[in-house]
DNA sequence: AGCAAAGGTTAAAAAAATGTAAAAATGCGA
DNA sequence: TCGCATTTTTACATTTTTTTAACCTTTGCT
């Protein structure tokens, strides 16, 4: 699933430029034009990196990186006008993880947010694989195998089964799961999930049993492990 | 196994304030107290990094830069004075990686070596040959030979070829390959790489069935090896 | 038992992704 | 500048996945 990043900037052909960028780079791109509605677009948002202007209308950059701070670890990268390196100070202190200084080379910006993205995921380190008893997922080449045998599986199956697998014994209703593997702009039936563990059963079924996809009726799906 | 820092400076309160937060981060540090001592520090201590004043007793920052740049591709990053944007453009072209004026934040310059140092590891270990059974690419003299036989083939091919084989088994999507082969400016449409892997598959077809390039369907492309 | 709501199953429709060929554009050396 | 090789775009056919919708079964409750 894509990541999003919020550009917090007042000057639309900067803002314009960066979504562009970063559209092309697989973000989905928010753009708050002042700092008043930056703190309402977060919170709707939910972006994994923040670029943040400190010049801005209504409310300041520091204001906002403050606000931000304040309730979310988010990646935050200022962009600076040149040679204010007291902004710099400023802004490290106010719990930024980097700055840029305008005008900017949207090269370095691009590499910048990619290094502060890197450095949240060393922070947290998301596995990519997974292994339960004669079963084998993995993410970084695709692949899923089951009792050693290797099983051609579509990407959704995949990633549900992943999803579902990465939290053994939550239950997730069908809604979280729409949201979290499908993504949260999808608006289609919730049915499309019971569809989906439907196939994957097919392809797991009888293998082990120590685990297996359980209804909760009445709430959702989870990856039952027993022991 | 612990990375070395080479601070080469000559206001010991500056060195040793680095020295104690480097050292407090992981690294072994050594101090050259001027540019005349730091190309002997230099071959000695074999740096992972070098931290590089530009006013320096007896020889100044960018003959040292220039001297370390003949003989290694260490990053560097200069310490300059405030506001003096020329010195960046100077070290730049010097082959500094990167800089920090002074007065600096001890936070910001440890969070600048991170980066440097994950820009290296990113930029220089792939070996730019590769051998898998009856395939041979070289990128150095762009060379590809299949079977024993020098296949002629264009760059791009070449080289979407090879980024692929370095990772063997590692799903790429269409964007990675776009950024990662094509560049990050690049703004095409991604169904090129469908061609070029197209193009590919006809001069590998049936050479070998330890490996293939593999379409993962919804995600995107593998070289993939079986074992 | 009987009812309503939730979940299972299935097949067909719709949507999305890919393979392929050919045309168009680009870049480069003669 | 011309001509050629490479790269990119476009269009269309084909394949695969995903979604929808319908119908059936199970569950929880009175």
């Amino acid at each position: 699933m894509s990541k999003r990043a919020l550009i917090v900037e007042d000057d639309s052909n900067i803002a314009e430029l960066l979504r562009l960028y970063l559209g092309k780079d697989g973000f989905e791109v928010m753009i708050a034009p002042d700092g008043g509605k930056a703190e309402a677009d977060f919170d709707l948002f939910q972006p994994d990196v923040v670029l943040l202007d400190i010049m801005l209308p209504v409310k300041d950059g520091w204001q906002v990186c403050r606000d931000i701070r304040s309730k979310s670890m988010v990646p935050i990268i200022m962009l600076t006008a040149k040679g204010e390196t007291s902004d710099k100070i400023n802004g490290l202190e106010m719990g930024a993880d980097d700055y840029v200084t305008k005008p900017f080379d949207v090269k370095e910006l691009i590499a910048r947010i990619h290094a502060v993205l890197r450095r949240k995921d060393a922070d947290a380190p998301v596995e990519k694989k997974l292994n339960y008893d004669k079963l084998v997922i993995n993410l970084d080449s695709y692949e899923l195998v089951v009792d050693g045998k290797k099983i051609d599986t579509p990407p959704k199956e995949m990633e549900l089964l992943f999803h579902l697998a990465s939290s053994p014994n939550r239950v997730f209703t069908r809604n979280q799961l729409l949201d979290e593997v499908w993504g949260f702009d999808y608006f289609g039936d919730s049915r499309t999930v019971d569809v989906h563990i439907k196939r994957l059963r097919e392809k797991l079924e009888g293998v082990s049993d120590k685990w297996c996809l359980k209804t909760v009726w009445g709430v959702g799906y989870k990856f039952e492990v027993t022991e």
